[in-house]
Parts: structure tokens; C-alpha cells; sequence
DNA sequence: TCTGGGGTCCTAGGACCC
DNA sequence: TCTGGGGTCCTAGGACCC
């Protein structure tokens, strides 16, 4: 019998750095990683190269976003500090970020699953979560392959993604979300990865507990000074002893994925909680000498967000700030309005009561207003004369159809 | 040479109401 | 005077993810 599902996870392989390489042919296969301002951009040299800076000497806030294979080859990876990077691999070559671009290969690269498997989960510009159950072909037995319908559809989808955008991708096929989460990084880049639960002892177990998706840093420190490394080792606890350490929920939930079992559906369209803006400052800032640029940034971000709620159709009642300090510690305050709002002057006034509430005297890395609660905004004609984007369509969420 | 920006979800305590 | 639950909303912090 095959499975009840066929869920597939596909990821873009080193997504912002491969875009980069559609415009930068000449770097294919050199180390190149993608993060930091505007300073660094790349200067043509009329031969249709261009001069590129490198992470040599680098200095400043970034980190990297994401690095080619070449530059994982040297020891840096995504989220590294750009200065630390630089130490490794000062040879690197560095590109600023262009999300617009990144958002462009996104929707294409989204289209052409599309044309081929409708049913879409958005995990952010890179990654998406497919149901193939019940796409034709894929419960099909192929060559006396159980699984060689589900196989060839998956198989269909990487070259139309590579048709549409140039770009390989990951996938893994499994019979469930987690599972296809893992698969899809067994046989990175350009892999196809498809397990059964009769592969879970071999394929899954033998990893190290964080390759699960939800166990981070905090409970993979904690299942390690239990003497916990692997996801078979997770397998040997009962349920009760998870419990235990980490309470019902979560305890509960660790049992579960360490034996590959997890019911989620593929879920099309959800509507967003809360849009935010945030920026760190070049140096730490203090809330009393460097008032009038503090000021400035708030009132933009305000500005920001409001824009955001605008362009995307959505009002809030709940509006909140988030500052670091320099020793990277971090507070939010937030309030809840009467009628929820797009409006700049309200998010600025809101949030500008809620940082009166918090002790500036330490100074300032961070800072970033938010509104959650949010709502759909009413129809335009009770509210004034803002034209209002409609409802996005099924299958696509804001992020998709932006 | 520390550690970006944009999100979601969960927990937990207190207020307030029935 | 002392004693209940249950439910919802608000706020703050933290874990985790891309």
C-alpha cells in the first residue's frame, strides 16, 4: 500500500547567492557571499565584467545571508558576522543584498511548481511545502517502483523550476512535513530525496538532533546534557521521561518527530499576525545625546510599517517597539489602541508611549516598531480615499502574490 | 574583532468578568 | 470573612525559523 500522503519539501539551493550568479556569470564556482550594505556594489568595467569587492578588510555590522558552495568550502556560513568571515576567507567576494530581486526569482520560481502541483505552502522567499497526494501520476507504480509516480512528478517539477528560472533546488518527498523538511537537505544541491517510514531507522536516526526543524540551539543544548545527540537516541526516551524535562507540549512533540510522525497539514493561505520594521545602528546610539537622529530613524520606521499595512491592506490595534541594547539584551513594549490603524501619526504616537515606558540609559543597537492584531482593512469608502489591494488568491499568500 | 531583518507561536501572570 | 472556578484580553519575554 503506498502512503495516505506524498507531502514534498523544496528548497532553492543557495537561493540569494544563485540568483547573483544569473548576473554575475563570470563568478560561477568562485566563493561569494551575499550580505552587508550598499558600499560594496559591484563596478562595471565596460567588457561586461565587473570589479567585485571582497570580504578582505571588511568592517562593520552585516552578516552574511548566504554564501555559494565554494565559500562554505572556507568555513563561513549564513548568519556568520561579516568580520569574522572576512578572517576565513578574505578572498571571498562580496555582493550587497537585492531583495527585490530575490522576490522577482521567488514568484517565478513559485509559477512554474504551480503549473505543475497547485497545492502550496509558503515558507518564505526560498522554500515551499507541497501536497502531491493527490496530484495525478504520483500514488501511480512505475516499473514496479511503488514510489516512481510520486518520483517522476517531483522529478518534473525540479526542471521546470530550472526551465522557469535557471535555478536547481532540493526537494524531499516523504509522507509528512517533517520528514520532507530533512529529506530535502540529504542530498544537497540539486537532490531529489524520497523516504518511507520503513527508512526512518537508516536515514533519520542516525542525524544530529537539531537537523529537526523546531529543535534550536536552547533544546538542542539541553537534549545534549542529557546525553541526547541523535534523533535515535531521542527515539529511545518514552514519552513520559520527554514530558518530564520538557513539559506537555513540547515534550510530547519531541516523541513524536523522533519517530517521524507529525499530521500537519499543507496549509495554502493564512492571513499575517503582524508587520514590523526594524534597523541596527551602525554604532550603539544614546537615547539623550544622539536624540535628534534617534528621533529621525523612529518616526521612519513608524512611517515604514504604516506604508507596509497600506500597500498590503491591513490595519492594527495592537502597535509595539523592540530595542537592543549594547550588551544585545532585548525588551518590547507594545499597547493596544481602540480602532486599529494604518495611520503613520498613530503607529508613531503609539510607539512613541511605549518607549517612554522602557530605561534608556544603556545605549541603543537596535531599534523597531511593530503592529500586530491586525485585520483586513475596511472597504476604502468608509475611511477616505485609499484604493485597497483585494483579498489575495487562494494558493498564494501576501508573500507570494507581492 | 561576535551576533541582520522579518516573521510565528508559546508561556505566564495579572486584570477583569461571570 | 473567606472561598471557588472558567474565560478572555493584555503585556513581556523567549524559542525558533527563513
Amino acid at each position: 500500500m503506498p502512503p495516505r500522503r506524498w507531502i514534498a519539501h523544496l528548497d532553492m539551493d543557495a537561493f540569494y547567492a544563485s540568483v547573483e550568479l544569473l548576473r554575475y556569470p563570470e563568478l560561477l564556482g568562485q566563493p561569494v557571499v551575499i550580505g552587508g550594505g550598499r558600499r560594496h556594489q559591484p563596478v562595471p568595467l565596460g567588457d561586461g565584467t565587473h570589479r567585485f569587492a571582497t570580504l578582505a578588510g571588511y568592517t562593520g555590522r552585516g552578516v552574511i545571508t548566504t554564501a555559494t558552495y565554494a565559500a562554505r568550502d572556507l568555513g563561513v556560513h549564513s548568519g556568520m558576522g561579516l568580520m569574522k568571515s572576512a578572517l576565513r576567507a578574505p578572498q571571498a567576494v562580496l555582493l550587497p543584498v537585492d531583495f527585490e530581486q530575490y522576490r522577482l526569482y521567488s514568484r517565478r520560481f513559485k509559477a512554474a511548481v504551480a503549473e505543475l502541483a497547485p497545492v502550496i505552502e509558503d515558507r518564505g522567499i526560498d522554500e515551499i511545502y507541497i501536497d502531491l497526494s493527490d496530484q495525478p501520476g504520483a500514488q501511480d507504480c512505475v516499473a514496479h517502483d511503488p514510489c516512481g509516480g510520486v518520483r517522476a512528478l517531483a522529478l518534473d517539477i525540479k526542471n521546470n523550476v530550472k526551465r522557469a528560472t535557471g535555478l536547481s533546488c532540493s526537494i524531499g518527498i516523504t509522507p509528512n512535513k517533517l520528514l520532507s523538511k530533512i529529506a530535502s537537505e540529504l542530498d544537497k544541491p540539486d537532490g531529489l530525496t524520497l523516504l518511507t517510514m520503513d527508512d526512518l531507522a537508516e536515514r533519520v536516526w542516525p542525524l544530529p538532533v537539531r537537523k529537526v526543524n523546531g529543535i534550536g540551539p536552547k533544546a538542542g543544548a539541553r537534549l545534549a546534557a542529557l546525553g541526547i545527540e541523535t534523533v535515535g537516541e531521542l527515539a529511545l526516551q518514552t514519552r513520559e521521561a520527554l514530558v518530564l524535562s520538557f513539559g506537555k507540549s513540547y515534550g510530547g512533540w519531541l516523541f513524536e518527530a523522533s519517530h517521524g510522525l507529525d499530521e500537519r497539514p499543507v496549509v495554502t493561505f493564512s492571513e499575517p499576525v503582524s508587520m514590523s520594521r526594524e534597523t541596527t545602528f551602525e554604532r550603539d546610539l544614546h537615547a539623550r545625546r544622539d536624540k535628534a537622529e534617534l528621533g529621525a530613524v523612529f518616526t521612519e520606521l513608524a512611517q515604514q510599517v504604516a506604508a507596509d499595512l497600506q500597500k498590503k491592506g491591513y490595519v492594527g490595534r495592537t502597535i509595539g517597539i523592540k530595542l537592543r541594547f549594547e550588551d544585545f539584551k532585548t525588551v518590547t513594549r507594545d499597547m493596544t489602541v481602540e480602532t486599529a490603524t494604518a495611520d503613520p501619526a498613530t503607529v508613531r504616537l503609539a510607539a512613541g508611549l511605549c518607549l517612554k515606558r522602557v530605561d534608556l540609559s544603556r545605549r541603543i543597537r537596535l531599534l523597531g516598531v511593530r503592529v500586530g492584531a491586525l485585520q483586513r482593512a475596511p472597504p476604502a469608502g468608509l475611511v477616505g480615499l485609499r484604493p485597497l489591494p483585494s483579498a489575495p488568491p487562494l494558493h498564494l499568500t501576501p508573500e507570494v502574490s507581492s
